[in-house]
DNA sequence: CCAATTAATTTACGCGCGTTAATTTTTATT
DNA sequence: AATAAAAATTAACGCGCGTAAATTAATTGG
């Protein structure tokens, strides 16, 4: 932290000695250069303290240092808290993550995607919608970006994908619930908005028929992101229709059932696995505020560090190896069973 | 949407029959031009999609349209909401919003400002962690950059303050309380890690000093972000040992009363304000999932678009007056009282 | 219709850095 | 110590646009 401020990668390369276009390499790459030419333009960096002008930087380059990151929507926790982990590791490893949220818009993915383009990021780690993206935006994003996939997967884009096994984790729960009570009916949104919901259904249908047990699916109305107003509303009505025919729900995700909790509390049946119990209701993604539920929700951790890195390793390597991938890779991790009150 | 790709602008300015630095005049504000060549260069705008370099754009320009917004932590979902509602506004207004979470960490708080300046913004939103913030940082950024505070107030920094009134809020509450039962207790953290905190606690002594009853203070041991889980631990120590000393507890936000509802569950405790139950929570906020605890809480809804377009707005003035503001503005908003169940 | 004003054009430079090619210096190898 | 290989230096160009000054064209208003 130098007194004379610094203009220019010109200046700063006279002042540690070094000539200009090594010092450009430098901050392309620390490790391209000599350990000894290395330390030199470090201790100038400590004493003078410059940073090279990103948009000067930028303007040339092929690729950034850049990674854009797109969620769906970042006031759900969910997609919060996977995304801070994204983000965390991206920083980790020297780059610079923008985090852009499409606020539950799918035309705003579109958007996201396009305004990331004029960035010109070294590479993209994005959640889509699924069947409501814009799938041509996405696919020819992914024909001009190294592309990832997290989440919710999309056939044939990007060049790999990681979540979590539905059918692993769903059956796990099924199974639990099997064992300890009576089988599950299948709680969910009619017109889901993220893919998982299709696999979710399909692996409790599954599961069920392994089980020998009838399945039943009920679906509520309602669209957008208020899932737990939804499963508030559409699962208080059924509740207190008592039109489940069995003492245990299995919902789609923890925000349904968080609301499906709320309504039950409002109709004074009590929810868990005790004898004394009404009613048990699981759920799936081990939401952060799962743990406080009441009771706390029994439901399925999603492995969101294991994901998030998995993620972000992947699109380095495909950064490092500087072309696609030979195909493309699908990585899915394992749900752990949370058992608490619920059910 | 042409075919011929176009390159740059000088390849943009000979297609639409306009010359350069008159393009370039429109890209940097659309209105500075007549409207007939504005009428011309949209025109082949729509028909060949060309948008400028933004690295080569910013280079030169002194103010970009980049607003940076920092707020200490996403995977709040208080903060999520209101950053998702200044985000809108920013780009309502033209501008290109980069939201940086500081995840709980002040040195990120720091950090988030640096990376910042190398992207020349316009002007920056900044809902700080307060007492924990680097002061001399966000002091050094606010001589050099337009910078508007919300949510929480730092003296004398920032041209501009906006956020809730949390003596009228918390009044409100204590009024409310004492009218309907027994006076509140107060519960916080320790060591908060948000100045409203500290406003709070001295309302809550204003207030109960007003209605002439003997307030009464607990603090939770405890640090970080997780409020729910300090909440429910030290919030249901405290229940379990019958501390309060009153049947109602005014818990100083939303989290921290999501935490003890949790933990009253567990002690089998009936929250509400019906006669039949045994205590009485209420929260401050109306954080996004107050309205599906068990029973939904009773708590003060801040406002949360006054708040964000009145800091977008604010910003903005200042942006064009393109000079600091004569005095620091201070807004307040009213905090109303949402009656649910809980209290 | 002409002068006064306003806007667009032409010309030219510079921003700060990426990048390349030719050359020199340093390091590693035998 | 001689040689090969690796790294740094020098010199120079270009990226795409902002911006300024001088000039020309278009608009306004009386």
């Amino acid at each position: 932290m130098g007194q004379p401020k610094i203009r220019n990668m010109e200046e700063f390369a006279a002042i540690s000695g070094i000539s200009r276009p090594t010092v450009s390499k430098y901050f392309n790459d620390p490790d391209s250069v000599r350990s000894s030419t290395r330390k030199k333009i470090e201790t100038a960096l400590k004493k003078h303290d410059y940073q090279p002008n990103v948009f000067a930087m930028n303007q040339n380059r092929r690729k950034t240092k850049n990674i854009g990151i797109v969620v769906p929507n970042l006031a759900d926790p969910f997609f919060a808290e996977i995304a801070r982990r994204v983000e965390l590791a991206c920083i980790e490893a020297g780059y610079s993550p923008i985090l852009l949220s499409s606020h539950g818009s799918p035309a705003m993915e579109r958007d996201n995607l396009n305004s990331l383009r004029a960035l010109k990021p070294a590479g993209v780690l994005l959640a889509p919608f699924g069947r409501m993206s814009d799938t041509d935006a996405i696919k020819a994003f992914d024909a001009d970006f190294p592309l990832v996939l997290f989440d919710a997967n999309m056939a044939g884009i990007g060049q790999a994908f990681v979540g979590t096994n539905n059918f692993q984790s769903i059956d796990l729960m099924v199974e639990y619930l099997c064992r300890s009570g009576e089988p599950p009916c299948f709680f969910e949104m009619k017109f889901p908005s993220n893919p998982n919901a299709n696999k979710r259904r399909q692996a409790y249908l599954e599961s069920m028929a392994r089980h020998r047990q009838t399945p039943r699916i009920f679906q509520a109305d309602g669209e957008g992101w208020n899932f737990e107003e939804i499963g508030s509303t559409e699962g208080g009505r059924l509740l207190a229709e008592n039109a489940f025919g069995t003492n245990t729900v299995l919902c789609s995700n923890d925000r349904l059932a968080i609301g499906m909790l709320s309504a039950a509390y409002g109709l004074d049946l009590r929810v868990g696995h005790g004898a004394e119990c009404h009613l048990r209701i699981a759920g799936h993604d081990d939401h952060p505020f799962s743990r406080f539920t009441c009771p706390p929700l029994t439901t399925i951790a999603q492995d969101y560090d294991g994901i998030a890195n998995r993620a972000v390793s992947g699109l380095f390597r495909m950064l490092e190896a500087e072309e696609r991938l030979p195909s493309r890779e699908e990585t899915l991790f394992e749900g752990r069973l949370i058992m608490r009150d619920s059910a």
